[in-house]
DNA sequence: GACGAACAACTAAGGTCTTAGTAGTTTGCT
DNA sequence: AGCAAACTACTAAGACCTTAGTTGTTCGTC
């Protein structure tokens, strides 16, 4: 593996970037009006604001962007995959001591799981490191 | 498909926040100067610090306090398996589009789980809704 | 009963986040 | 070439977070 320096660890994206992350991921290649057409209708927000957020995002190196004809096309740099699983590692070591059982523990017993969510989880598990 | 009021969403902890409710949580009813203690010696906050950020997670309704002597004793208002619960929670609707089994998914590709750890959650499994 | 230590409330300064306006630039079109 | 629309950069204001100082109160001790 490589060594990388890693020297700041990614601060969680606030609830703003991730709203628009959202779509960057799904989407793919989006210019500021593509996003904010992707807003739902009653998240109004301004056309600037959206600039403003996709400028920062770039800042921060989540996502990239190249020019394209009078603006900009914006590209997530940071996979949806990599967030998800930075986002879990945080939560577990901030809340759950570094223990992973601890967070599924939690989430089993918290959240209504459907009996193919059960089924779901318990195949993940056989398919990692399970004894058959 | 919101049926529910849900009049305030309860903000997610700010990190300083969390880190003296830990404290609280483990030790149980504390005065500033036992969470000053328990701190790690290379956090050196300063007592008016700490002291001001009891007093806004009582505003908050995290702790309670009581007066005691020259000053208060504060406790947990909300329970650490709540708090676990609700930030789980979170986590699965903001970035897992409500789906606990993307969640354990990223879990296990993400952290490096232990047999032991893969053995614990089978076991959580079956005790909730698992097939026999 | 006075003094010093411990303590709480108020206040503040610097930082980030959210939202958006203003001003200036680019571009497509005629 | 010139104009209007689209777009970006700069800026800003209000909220909240973090850290801590200042000031005034309370309590134990002599």
């Amino acid at each position: 593996m490589a060594s990388k320096p890693e020297p700041e660890a990614p601060r969680p994206l606030t609830p703003v970037e991730l709203e628009l992350m959202h779509i960057v991921w799904r989407l793919g290649e989006v210019s500021v009006a593509d996003v904010l057409a992707a807003l739902p209708p009653e998240r109004a927000l301004a056309y600037t604001s959206v600039s403003t957020v996709l400028r920062i995002l770039e800042q921060k190196g989540v996502v990239r962007s190249r020019k394209q004809g009078r603006g900009h096309l914006y590209s997530a740099e940071l996979p949806r995959e990599a967030y998800e699983a930075q986002s879990v590692r945080h939560l577990v070591d901030t809340l759950f001591e570094g223990t992973p059982s601890a967070l599924v523990a939690r989430l089993v017993e918290a959240v209504p799981l459907a009996p193919e969510e059960v089924e779901q989880i318990r195949k993940l598990l056989k398919a990692k490191g399970g004894k058959p």
